[in-house]
DNA sequence: ATCTAAGCCCATCATTTGATGGAATCAATA
DNA sequence: TATTGATTCCATCAAATGATGGGCTTAGAT
C-alpha cells in the first residue's frame, strides 16, 4: 500500500523522483498553464513519454508536487515549532520568522505554489488542497493566538495569515522586489527578516502584554 | 497622437474598451498562459479574429491591461493620499488601509495580475511593469517612512511591500481564505481590515512616537 | 539460455491555441 | 448611387501541446 508519492520519496535517485523534483522546480517559476509537460522533461533531460509513463497525466503530476510540498511545510513547520516551544512570544515569532524564511528561501517553489494556488484559478477543477487551514491552527496556536486547541477563531486565522503571507511574499516576489530595492541575495534576505519583525511582532507583543498570563505557552 | 489604450478609455463604450476589460477579468482570474484569447472573445461576446483586430496579439493585449491596472491603481493612491492628507500617522494609516482594502475588493483583477507578475514568470520575456517602484516611494512618503522624497530607503521600501502585499493578499485570496474563516464576503472584508491594521499599524505608531517630529506629515 | 517485467525513447496523433486572409455588413460621404 | 473605410465574422492555417503505441534495452527470475 504505497502511493507513488511515498515511492518517489523513499528512493530519492529514481526517475521518479527525479521527475518530482524537476516538476517541482518548474511548476513553481511558470504555474499550471504556464509549466509544459516537455519543459519538465528537458529538465530531467528525458523523453515526455517518460513522465507520463512514471506519472500519468499532467494534472497528476501537478498534484503529486503539491503534496510533496505540503508535507514538506508541515515537516518544516513542526521543526519550528520544536524550537521556539516555551519561549516567550517576542522571541518565538522573532525565530519562526527567521527560520521560516530561510527555510522557503531554500525552497522557493513552496511559497510559489502556494501562492499560485490561492490566487489563481486553474482551468480544470482542483479537487486537491494544501493543507494551510490545518497548519494555520497550528501556527495559531504556537503563536498564543487561541485558547482551544481543537477551533481556531476567523480572528486568529487572519492574524496568522497576515505573518506567512507576508513571508510568502517577499520569497516569491524576490526577483521583483530585489530588483526595487537594489541588493545582493543575502542582504535581501537580512532586510526580509528585519523588516517582517519589525511590522508584524510589535502588535502581538502589545496585547500579549496587555492580556498578561490569560494565554500561556506553558500550556502545550 | 494616440495610444490604442487611450483610445479605448476615452470611449468606454466601444468594442475596444468591452475587450480590455473582459480581458482585466480574465487574465485577472487565469493568468497569461491560463487564459486563452478564445475565453476573452467569448466573454466578449465576440469571434477571436475581432480581437486581433482591436487590439494585436495576446501578449499587447496584455500589455495594455497590465497599463490600464496601472492606470487605475496609481489613481487611486492618490485618491486616498489627498484623504489623509495631514492627519496624523495612525488615522492615516487606518483610512488608507479601510479605502485601499474596499477599492481592490472592488477591482480584484488588480491586485491578481499584480500578484501574478509579481510572483510567476511568463515564458516571453516580459519588457513592462508595474509602476511599483514609484508607487512604493509614494506610499513611503505618504507613510513618514522617507525624509527624502526622491530616493526612498530600502528599508522603508520593504515595509511598504509588507502593507501592501498584505493587502493584495487577502484581496486575491478571497476564495482560498473566505473559506478558511467560513464568513459571508462582507463579513471578511471587515475581517481583513480589522486584522490588518490591527497587525501592521503598532509597528508604525510605536517609531512615529519614539522618533517624535523628526519626519512630519506637515512637510508636505 | 529464455522469459518477463520495468524503464525508456522514437514516432505519431488529436486537440488546443494563436493568428490571419477574405468575405460580408454597415455607416458615412462624395 | 457608388465609394470608401471601418468593423465583424467564417474558414482555415501552423505551431504548440498533451498524450499514447510500440519497439528497444536491461536486470532479474526461471
Amino acid at each position: 500500500m504505497d502511493s507513488p508519492l511515498e515511492k518517489a520519496r523513499r528512493d530519492p535517485d529514481s526517475m521518479k523522483a527525479k521527475i518530482l523534483a524537476c516538476a517541482r522546480r518548474v511548476f513553481g517559476e511558470y504555474g499550471f498553464h504556464g509549466t509544459t509537460t516537455r519543459m519538465i522533461a528537458q529538465e530531467a533531460g528525458i523523453d515526455i513519454s517518460t513522465l507520463h509513463y512514471h506519472w500519468g497525466e499532467k494534472k497528476d503530476l501537478y498534484e503529486a508536487v503539491i503534496l510533496d510540498i505540503n508535507r514538506d511545510l508541515g515537516q518544516s513547520l513542526r521543526d519550528v515549532e520544536k524550537i521556539i516551544h516555551g519561549r516567550p512570544l517576542t522571541e518565538r515569532m522573532a525565530i519562526a520568522i527567521d527560520m521560516m524564511t530561510d527555510y522557503l528561501f531554500d525552497h522557493p517553489e513552496i511559497s510559489n505554489l502556494i501562492l499560485f494556488r490561492h490566487y489563481g484559478k486553474t482551468r480544470h477543477e482542483a479537487n486537491l488542497d494544501f493543507n494551510v487551514p490545518e497548519f494555520t491552527g497550528d501556527i495559531a496556536r504556537s503563536m498564543n493566538l487561541t485558547a482551544d486547541a481543537r477551533k481556531t477563531s476567523p480572528r486568529a486565522m487572519m492574524e496568522v495569515l497576515v505573518v506567512m503571507n507576508g513571508i510568502h511574499s517577499f520569497v516569491s516576489g524576490e526577483h521583483s522586489f530585489r530588483a526595487m530595492v537594489d541588493l545582493e541575495k543575502e542582504a535581501y534576505i537580512r532586510l526580509v527578516k528585519d523588516a517582517l519583525k519589525f511590522v508584524l511582532i510589535p502588535a502581538f507583543a502589545k496585547r500579549d502584554e496587555k492580556q498578561g498570563s490569560g494565554r500561556k505557552d506553558t500550556k502545550f
